[in-house]
DNA sequence: TCTTAAATAAGGCAATTGCCCTATGTAAAT
DNA sequence: ATTTACATAGGGCAATTGCCTTATTTAAGA
């Protein structure tokens, strides 16, 4: 018996797009694809013998989350995978929140598709590398989803953010030269430029902020 | 240049199988094994070249989840991915508090293993689908695991707490003194003994402990 | 009453930090 | 071809910090 799937997407390109990513494997059957959660709602009261729903967030009338939730309220045996183009923190957290049992990136595979919406009919989650460590992160610091923080986008460089990991242990700047294999001259300019960018004036704030900014 | 690995795991025949899953890749060096967390600390001192770390949790002398806390202390650029049987929520919430950059189960198969790695060193996280599932709970349902901790019981004055606590925020000596109504002397003593009673030596290590104490 | 813990304050000194300057090689973008 | 971003590296200097010493006052406990 094939794996029933539907689609949730108010871009119809996308949903195209999801289709034939899908089409390559006859273990699944995509039974319908809706535009909205509202659409998505109506079809399942009807019939929702379904397994798996791919679910977009950003979406008119419904959104992806409010959807989930009302799904997994109603239908818990039905498995949602967010599907998405964003994978900000907030998004993240939301999502699981309301119930998502994965959640891939649209610019996803057809085979880790595949393999996702398998894992998760075993009883797993699906998940993209990126989106697992953003989960160890809210994990280890719980930020306070409701507070509204600045939205400022801090872009710090991978450099830079090796660097304030290390700073965050409260290492000296020799020993994180020695850590990192470089002069501690150049920890010294890296550590310059990230008070510039963070807008800070010493090793706490800094570490301060971008714990804030889930940056570490 | 390959991925330089290390791996900790008290039973020699598991290492020798681990040993044999990476030798398909040779983009992969494994530098050297240890039985225990001790070890591999004194492996680490005399070279802290190392990419990745594969962990085992259950070991004598010191454990997986120990090691992985003082090895994220000191060296916070090697990534740790945890490589065990045990896959219950205490171990995996732990781990993950303790600063593990992934979660794998031991009977992953050698390419999983070898992708595991690679994304960890991508910037992402690597994790078993069923490991994943239950950090998306931990996430969704925030047990409150009272850490053991260390069993040293530490005890701050309430005005040597104030002091820390104006720390956490970045603050200098001098402005902290002016906030208290203190000298900074007073401030500078006050900061020496908690010190002596943390058994750190900067601002950012006492912070950081007392957040691990739930002090502060 | 004597002792101890806590809070207060100060001086000195070496190491670290924060901030300014300049400079080179490389890779990506225009 | 040229600008721009990134990573690297070094020198200099004032301020801050970490750590040592000593000292007084007050409040709580033995």
């Amino acid at each position: 018996m094939s794996l029933k799937v539907a689609i949730v997407d108010d871009n119809t390109f996308l949903i195209h797009s999801i289709k034939e990513k899908l089409s390559f494997f006859d273990d699944i059957t995509i039974k319908h694809s809706s535009l909205n959660g509202s659409e998505l709602l109506t079809k399942l009261e009807d019939n929702h013998n379904i397994d798996v729903i791919l679910m977009d967030i950003e979406m008119p009338v419904l959104n992806g989350i409010e959807t989930t939730q009302i799904v997994k309220q109603k239908y818990p045996q039905i498995k949602i995978i967010m599907l998405t183009v964003f994978d900000n923190d907030e998004n993240i957290f939301n999502a699981i929140k309301a119930g998502a049992d994965g959640y891939l990136l649209k610019e996803v595979n057809p085979e880790q598709l595949h393999k996702g919406i398998e894992e998760t009919l075993n009883g797993g989650a699906a998940m993209n590398p990126s989106i697992a460590l953003k989960t160890l992160k809210l994990l280890r610091n719980p930020i306070d989803i409701d507070n509204p923080r600045d939205k400022e986008d801090i872009s710090l460089t991978t450099r830079e953010v090796e660097v304030l990991e290390q700073l965050s242990k409260g290492l000296s700047y020799t020993v994180i030269a020695d850590n990192l294999f470089l002069s501690p001259s150049t920890v010294r300019k890296h550590i310059e430029n990230i008070y510039k960018k963070l807008q800070v004036h010493s090793k706490m704030e800094a570490v301060q902020k971008a714990k804030r900014h889930n940056i570490i």
